[in-house]
DNA sequence: TTGAAAGCGCTAACAA
DNA sequence: TTGTTAGCGCTTTCAA
C-alpha cells in the first residue's frame, strides 16, 4: 500500500468527457481562439470537473519548448540573493517559466554539478551568479545554446572574462577602489579589508584587488587584510575584527565584505568599548536592512539588487519571448548597474561629498 | 537568429556512436550492472564525448516516476525557512529529487496557485509550510495521491486540522502559552503580543490564542495586542513598539512574532533610552543568529528548524524510497519537534528555571 | 474549425 | 546480456 497509483487525469480524459478529439481539447486549453465557443466551453468544463492539470513535462517534450528556468545563487543567507530572486519572481513565473533554485555555496564544482542537473530539465534559459565558471560549465552551456544571464558581476571589463551571453551587474574591483577613494579623504590611513572565503570567491578577490590597487596609488599600506574561511556570520565578523586589531593594531578603518560581518564587528566594538567612528571606522557592503538600524548606523555600499533581478528578468523575457515587433529597446548587455556609497555614522564625514561610482 | 536551435544530444545519439541499441545505452547509464563491462565502457565514453545530458522530463514521462519535489515556504526573508531549505537540500537532491521552490507570501490563494503549477511537474511529493490550506488545495492534493509533508505546525492537535499526510512541526498555541508561563513568574503583569500579518497567518493566530488563553487563566490582561499589516522588518518592529507604548503605556513585556521585530523594538528602546529589561521586557521568536548578538542579548524561543528540514527529508525518503526491508523505525507522524525558551538578557530572570515545552 | 497520425526522449516489458 | 516494441502525455503537422 505504498500509495495506490492514482490514475493521472490526462487530456485524453478531458477530451473524452467533452466528446471531442484530444487535439481539440489541447487547443481549447492553449489556443482558445482556434476553437468554437461551444466546444471550448465543453472542454473547459470537463477539465474543471476532472481537476485536470496539464503535464508540463509531456508538454515540453512534445512542443520542444522548455519552461524550466534555473537560477543559481551562491547562498540564500545573504538577503541580497533573496531579493534578486524576488525581482526574478515578479515576472518570470507569470510568463509561464518555472524558477528552479540552486545554491552553489560559492563553489565552481557545485555550480558545475547544478548546471548539469538543471540542463536535464530542458531549461529555457539559466541564471548564473558571477562570471567565473568551470571550463566544463562553460562548454556545457555553450553547446546547449541555452540563453544565459550572469548577474552580480560585470563581464568583459578590463579585469574580467567575457560574458557567456547576457550579463548584468557591477564591477567589484571598482567597488574596492571607490571605498578607498571614499575613506582616504576622511582622514583614514590604515585601511583594512576583512572578509570570508576571500580566496574562493572571485568577486571578493576582485574587490580586494581594486582596494589594494587604490591604496597603493595613494601610497597607503595595503597589506591589512583579515580573512576567514568560515561562512560569514555575525560571530565571524566579531572574530575578524578581533584578529585584525591584534595583528594590525594600527588599523583605523575596516571595509567588510558584507553588512553582516560589519554588524558583528560593530557589536564587538561595543563590547570592547571602542568608539566608532572615532577610534575605528567600519564600512559594510550591500546595504542590507540592518545597516540603517545599527547604532551607530552603518556606512556601506548600496547595490541595486532588486533592479538586478528585474532587469535580468526583462532581458530574459526579451530574449525568450522574441516577440519580434515589440522588440523593446533593450540596453546592450553587459549592463552595468553601478553602486553607491551610503554615508552613515560608522565613518567620519569626508571632505568631499559622496558620489555615484559605476 | 533567435538562437539556432541546437540539436539536442539524445540517448539515441549516444547509442549510435557506441554502436549499441538505445535501450542498452539507457541501461548502461541507469543500471550499469545489467550491461557487460565492454559495452558499458563504450556507452559511457560516447556519452561523455557527446556531452550527453539525459532529459529528465522524458525519463520521468516514460518511467512514470516524477523527480520534482516542490517546497512551498511563506517567505525567504526569515532565515528559518532558509535553514529548513538547507536541511532538505542535504539529502533530497542527492537522492535524485529536484527541489522546486515556491513562496506563498502567507497567502492561501498563492499557495493554491503554486500547488496547481507544481502538480504539473509530476512531483514525487510536495512540502507545504503550515497546515492551513484552501479547500481546492486539499482536494487537488488528495486526488493526486502525491505524498505531502506539512511542516512548521502541528496537525491533529486539539486546535488544529488533521494532517494531510506526513507532518512535522510544533504547536504554536503552546508557544504562546509557554511564553506567558515563562514571563509571568518573572514578575511581568502587562504582557503584550506584537506581530505582523496577525490575521492572515494562522500560525500567528494560534500563537496569540495560546498566549491570550494563558493570560486569562492567570487573570492577567490579555488585550494588549499590537498589529501591523506590513511584512515584518526591523522598521516595523520599531513602529510596533512605539504603537504599543502609546496605546498601552502600562505594558511591561512584549512578545514579538519573530526576532527581527524584536530586534527592531530593541533598537527603538535604545533610541528612547528605555532600559531593557528593567523598564520593559522584550521577547522574540525563532532564535535567529542576531538574537545572541544584540545588546542586551535577546530572550527568545528556539525552534529546531534545521531538524525540521532534515526530518522532513527523512520522512519523505522513507515514504518514497519504500525500500521495504530497510523499513526504518520511523516515528509516527505527526512529529512534534517541540521548542525551547532561550533565556538571555532582555527579560528578568524568572523564579523558576526555563524548561522545555513540547 | 476539427480530427488523425506521428513523434518528442526516454524506459518498461517482452523477446531473442 | 542485448535488442525490439510500445507507449508515457502532450503537441506538431497535415488532412478533412
Amino acid at each position: 500500500m505504498t500509495g495506490r497509483k492514482r490514475q493521472r487525469v490526462t487530456i485524453a480524459d478531458v477530451a473524452r468527457l467533452a466528446g471531442v478529439a484530444t487535439m481539440t481539447a489541447s487547443r481549447a486549453l492553449n489556443r482558445p481562439e482556434m476553437v468554437s465557443d461551444e466546444l471550448r466551453q465543453r472542454v473547459l468544463q470537463s477539465a474543471d470537473e476532472l481537476n485536470y492539470i496539464p503535464d508540463r513535462a509531456a508538454g515540453g517534450l512534445a512542443s520542444g519548448v522548455g519552461l524550466a528556468l534555473p537560477v543559481l545563487v551562491p547562498t540564500l543567507h545573504h538577503s541580497v540573493y533573496v531579493q534578486i530572486l524576488e525581482g526574478l519572481q515578479e515576472r518570470l513565473p507569470q510568463a509561464g517559466y518555472q524558477l528552479m533554485l540552486g545554491s552553489t555555496e560559492y563553489s565552481r564544482e557545485k555550480e558545475e554539478t547544478l548546471v548539469e542537473v538543471f540542463m536535464g530539465w530542458r531549461p529555457s534559459a539559466i541564471v548564473l551568479s558571477g562570471i567565473d565558471h568551470s571550463e566544463r560549465t562553460v562548454r556545457l552551456l555553450r553547446a546547449s545554446g541555452v540563453p544565459v544571464v550572469e548577474i552580480m558581476d560585470l563581464a568583459g571589463d578590463t579585469d574580467t572574462p567575457p560574458p557567456l551571453d547576457l550579463n548584468i551587474g557591477f564591477s567589484h574591483s571598482r567597488v574596492g577602489e571607490a571605498v578607498v577613494r571614499y575613506l582616504a579623504p576622511c582622514g583614514y590611513r590604515n585601511i583594512a579589508y576583512a572578509g570570508t572565503l576571500t580566496t574562493l570567491d572571485p568577486r571578493s578577490v576582485r574587490r580586494i584587488q581594486g582596494f589594494q590597487g587604490a591604496l597603493k596609488r595613494l601610497g597607503l599600506p595595503h597589506h591589512l587584510i583579515g580573512r576567514s574561511d568560515l561562512p560569514s556570520s555575525l560571530a565571524v565578523g566579531r572574530d575578524l575584527l578581533s584578529g585584525l586589531l591584534e595583528e594590525f593594531p594600527q588599523t583605523d578603518a575596516v571595509f567588510f565584505a558584507n553588512d553582516e560581518l560589519a554588524a558583528g564587528a560593530l557589536f564587538e566594538c561595543q563590547r570592547r568599548g571602542l568608539r566608532v567612528p572615532d577610534d575605528l571606522a567600519i564600512m559594510g557592503f550591500s546595504d542590507e536592512e540592518i545597516a540603517s538600524h545599527l547604532y551607530p548606523a552603518l556606512t556601506t555600499v548600496r547595490i541595486p539588487r532588486h533592479e538586478i533581478g528585474r532587469l535580468a528578468a526583462d532581458l530574459l523575457l526579451a530574449r525568450l519571448g522574441g516577440s519580434p515587433n515589440t522588440q523593446p529597446p533593450l540596453k546592450q548587455s553587459p549592463i552595468d548597474v553601478g553602486f553607491e556609497i551610503v554615508q552613515r555614522q560608522t565613518t567620519r564625514a569626508p571632505d568631499q561629498h559622496p558620489q555615484e561610482y559605476t
